[in-house]
DNA sequence: GCCGGGTGTGCACATATGTTCACCGGCCAT
DNA sequence: ATGGCCGGTGAACATATGTGCACACCCGGC
């Protein structure tokens, strides 16, 4: 890294990067373009430049002012996606649950804001396993962070209290997996509403089988 | 369908598709370098016509000997990658089970099975979200298929033989996914035998969990 | 012995790509 | 008012890509 003489001499791609949230409307509209052009179906890895710069309406050139390469755009998505992962907890802390019915309902939140933020959502749940490297395990870090978060919001609602740390880790990971995973197919933008509620129904079951399996687990010297 | 006169006269292409498993030398080559390319990290939309022939040694043109265009190829590597689950139960099968610890018995015979056909394991659990539409649905079909012969198995082996076929089904789809999904990090090339034989584990847990789910499992109008 | 079809090659062409460069208009702080 | 930077543009480049065409080889059936 190069030193600077003043802390406020800096290059464009320096204040880029401190200011991890720069919000300028054509970087917002090469995120944009990228994140459309992914789901509609291209993995992300075959994404040329050129192509998200004509999709955002821009010259090639324009796409170095905001971000080195491809990788860049991509991990700056991953940033994105993770804030999404996170105010999904947020918001599904703030519903107050029923007694009843909790596992349908939160699925219901969930399956709700995957509608609501499709891009992002299609974008690390897609990637999550075929992009880039480094992108790849950007988005890993993300989604192990959001298990962590769900483990800790699990135990404050005294949510299978009896589980050790590390069982209700495994457990949260294995939702969130598999949440991720139905994911994949609920985002299928040609699908009957019919078929998006067997969808819906069939992820509300794995979970519950998940949890039932949680409610039945007990130290057996498993290890 | 174009009905054709005589048995024999048959352009290379339609005896291409009819024969469903034309091995011819290059054939072959192009289909392995497409994986290994995959296996790379490159994800298999990305890959281009000239560069598969190039890995394979070959000249761009003959590669339109084989295939139409690239999604040609790709579906081609489902079918191979089919088959090789299906050889996968196949061999689960005739290992008898030990009455102890079957479930790690299992994941290490699934894990071990990873290893030695990783190229295809990866290309299935790979392009299974992120694949070119066509590619995508076909592995799907032959993930579901690979599903349902585990659900017919399994009963066969009156293993938890209290519950009723869909939710043995839906079982056995958590776990393929489950398992498919651990694939992704499984094959991860650099890895050490510490950080493999950790996964492993977490595996077997999470497959447990499934199971433990599975068998406290009641009907209890779940509708 | 030859003919035809399957397979592989070389060459060519139009088009797409990543990247560099020089330029230019607004906006901010001086 | 002005000078400097930020974010945008257009032209140009070397290189890569998908695909078509004509040719060369090998082989099995007439």
């Amino acid at each position: 890294m190069t030193e600077r003489r003043h802390g406020s001499r800096r290059s464009s791609l320096e204040r880029m990067r401190d200011a991890r949230e720069q919000r300028t409307p054509t970087r917002e509209r090469l995120m944009q373009a990228a994140l459309e052009l992914v789901a509609d179906g291209r993995g992300f890895g075959s994404l040329g430049l050129r192509e998200v710069a004509r999709a955002a309406g821009v010259v090639p050139t324009a796409f170095y002012r905001h971000f080195r390469d491809m990788e860049d755009l991509g991990l700056a998505l991953v940033e994105e996606g993770g804030l999404t992962l996170r105010r999904l907890l947020r918001e599904a802390r703030r519903d107050d649950l029923p007694a009843r019915d909790i596992i349908r309902h939160s699925v219901g939140i969930y399956v709700e804001y995957l509608r609501a933020h499709r891009l992002h959502m299609r974008f690390i749940a897609g990637e999550r396993l075929n992009g880039p490297a480094r992108v790849r395990d950007a988005i890993r870090r993300e989604v192990s962070r959001f298990s962590e978060d769900m483990a800790e919001d699990l135990r404050a609602l005294d949510f299978l209290a009896h589980l050790p740390p590390r069982v209700m880790r495994l457990v949260c990971d294995l939702v969130v997996a598999t949440m991720l995973d139905a994911a994949g197919d609920l985002l299928d933008d040609d699908l009957s509403e019919r078929e998006r509620e067997r969808l819906f129904d069939a992820l509300v079951e794995r979970i519950r089988l998940i949890f039932l399996g949680a409610g039945a687990w007990h130290e057996e010297g498993t290890g």
